[in-house]
DNA sequence: GTCGTTTTCTGTGTTACTTCA
DNA sequence: CTTGAAGTAACACAGAAAACG
């Protein structure tokens, strides 16, 4: 399968016609639908042999055993990274090849077959290197916004700690209070951040809704309670 | 239309390699 | 020069969905 879209060539790439993540159907189309709407960097040797000086250059001397020589694109085996000694042999991307990946995944977070075959020809990879960038990157991003949430959800607990703590000291302080001397509607009124919790009763905001729930109170101590 | 099988794709976890402090 | 941490390419595997007979 991979061949047969191997063999589509001169596809003008343009994102945004189909508007996001086409449906899995049109993936098995054989039509070479392509929506990346943006020209990508032009194809041709001038790319081939820049993107493998800069290679070189990235990776200086120490990288020279683990460069692969070949032609990335070579098309061989996928496992043919790791055929030595079954060791796997590790391709760093170009700051040019990473930079058009990202722009391209800030606009579709995933391809279809026929648009990772266009951006692996057009960079000079693997359809299985744009695949596993494309794989790895979601993963990453889902990761980061994992610990964003975490993060967010950590201070949204030490906040609702803090104001339970708060509440009863609040509710130490009044039941401390001598409630003889004072009818306790009258000190209630005086507690300005008095609310109802939802469960009791509906959730009044500080200062504004005391005296409903004041009125409730009073009635409950004139009817006995508390 | 339904069912079982195959194919394809994606998410998740892991490993191996590179870079840098 | 060595080492450990962080980042990431590559891989394996499982599950979901689509395709097919």
């Amino acid at each position: 399968m991979e061949d047969d879209e191997a063999c589509i060539t001169s596809l003008s790439l343009g994102l945004g016609i189909m508007g996001g993540h086409a449906p899995k159907k049109e993936n098995k189309q054989k039509v070479p639908c392509l929506d990346l709407s943006f020209e990508l960097c032009p194809k041709g040797e001038e790319e081939e042999e820049e993107a493998i000086d800069v290679d070189q250059q990235q990776h200086g001397d120490k990288a020279k055993g683990l460069l692969c020589l070949k032609h990335p694109n070579d098309e061989t085996s996928p496992d043919s990274n790791n055929s030595n000694n079954g060791s796997r042999k590790k391709l760093k991307l170009t700051k040019e090849q990473s930079a058009t990946l990202e722009d391209i995944f800030k606009l579709h977070s995933s391809l279809n077959p026929a648009q990772k075959q266009a951006l692996a020809e057009q960079l000079n990879l693997k359809h299985r290197q744009v695949e596993v960038w494309f794989q790895n990157r979601r993963a990453r991003t889902k990761l980061k916004q994992t610990e964003v949430d975490c993060e967010f959800l950590k201070k949204c607990c030490e906040k609702l700690t803090d104001e339970n703590l708060r509440l009863k000291k609040e509710l130490q302080e009044l039941r401390a209070q001598k409630i003889g001397s004072t009818p306790l509607y009258i000190q209630l009124s005086k507690a300005t951040t008095l609310t109802i919790c939802s469960s009791c009763e509906k959730l009044l905001k500080p200062n504004e809704g005391n005296k409903g729930a004041i009125n409730k109170l009073q009635n409950s101590i004139e009817l006995g309670g508390i």
